[in-house]
DNA sequence: AATTGACTAAAATACTAATTTAGTCAACAG
DNA sequence: CTGTTGACTAAATTAGTATTTTAGTCAATT
């Protein structure tokens, strides 16, 4: 909901604050007064915006997600072949969520363990979601005759449980390890997968281009 | 340690009583004195056996993690091709421990949050032990020339991670699922992850066989 | 019309007393 | 003599009460 000014609207100077108090106290120490404070405006004005403090962080995880989203649609418009761009798409919805996350001392599960219920609930919905744009990739893969015939929907949603466990919400980040190793292994978790797509022919020509695009990105 | 004798010996008898109340109470709830009653032993009988209340929790986890390994072995050590050992084994990882845990209605990660990082430490460890196994797997598959040459170890590790988010862990078996869904998901995780392995002209032989493997477990 | 902070019900914390529990080990039973 | 046990105790937790804090509201203010 961002307007076109330069300006960023209230909801997101909200949201900003919201993240550095987190970072320094945690959910339940963190006070709407503190919040007000540290945007610098009254309490009542975040209520205009909130429905509640967990609403509140809800909206904080919907902009993390709704980052992710956009930038999985743009890799998704690029021009680079289906493989470059699931490859692409699985890396970026590791790190995108492990960077935003970062400044969190303790993971999102468990700083957000009163809400347990309804982030978990969020979460899954954020999962279909991005498998709606993997299945896409999927697809057009397919119809330019580069992946095997698979059910895209099931593969997608394969995908994503194959990326789960490196992204930053049971574990925080510091717990996951280091940045580097983490993306190094989700792109060997993307490469693997790939390869179990790709139809034979056209392997060793997308491997050779899949290699040249993890050299670039050293 | 169990001994060859057909009684349980007394750790046993102890870790099957922790189970069953931690399943009604919670680790928090659950007190030595409450473990000793229901095994029906002294409570300084379970000091000669475990150091502490944590121990005691550690031993449990150990336990389940033995018989994984266990029965890993087993399969490594069986006439079935390395792709249907491996596929097996993914299977095996995740299912056996969906099955362990079953009676609790919490996750393992918020029952024994007061012990988070001893058992995340130790979780790291059977890792580890898990992706020696894999790794055995993946190189006798390239021995017979059924797999591409990779890293067998690094390989190890991504299956591993590939399949950590179906792990009973972090979500309780009730927030991962019905069992016979996460069956289905671990094995088209498995599938996928094993294409991305097998030789170009070893693919349809391998996968016919897979494939009647999957029809003789449905 | 948009913003705000005084207000209040509910929640959380602080304090103190009482009770419970993990872990130990000397006494007991076999 | 060896293995088991529950009385014991320091530490932890819980219960009860008083005090303080906080989420959320809304009439007053800008």
């Amino acid at each position: 909901m961002r307007s076109n000014f330069v300006k960023p609207d209230m909801e997101d100077l909200i949201l900003d604050a919201t993240d550095r108090l987190l970072a320094r106290y945690g959910y339940r120490k963190m006070t709407m007064d503190d919040l007000a404070a540290e945007v610098g405006i009254g309490k009542g004005t975040i209520y205009l915006h909130f429905r509640s403090k967990e609403d509140l962080i809800y909206a904080l995880i919907d902009r993390v997600i709704r980052g992710v989203l956009e930038r999985l649609q743009q890799i998704l418009r690029s021009i680079s072949s289906p493989a470059e761009k699931i490859r692409e798409m699985i890396v970026l919805r590791v790190m995108y969520r492990f960077d935003s996350v970062q400044i969190f001392p303790e993971s999102l599960s468990e700083m957000f363990r009163d809400l347990r219920s309804g982030v978990l609930q969020r979460r899954e919905d954020y999962f279909k979601e991005e498998a709606k744009l993997f299945a896409a990739a999927l697809k057009e893969g397919q119809r330019v005759g580069i992946f095997r015939p698979v059910d895209c929907s099931a593969t997608a949603n394969t995908m994503l449980a194959a990326t789960n466990s490196l992204l930053p919400f049971h574990l925080s980040t510091h717990e996951l390890g280091k940045r580097s190793d983490i993306e190094r292994m989700v792109a060997q978790i993307a490469d693997l997968l790939l390869y179990g797509l790709l139809q034979p022919g056209v392997k060793s020509k997308e491997r050779r281009k899949l290699r040249r695009k993890r050299r670039q990105s050293a």
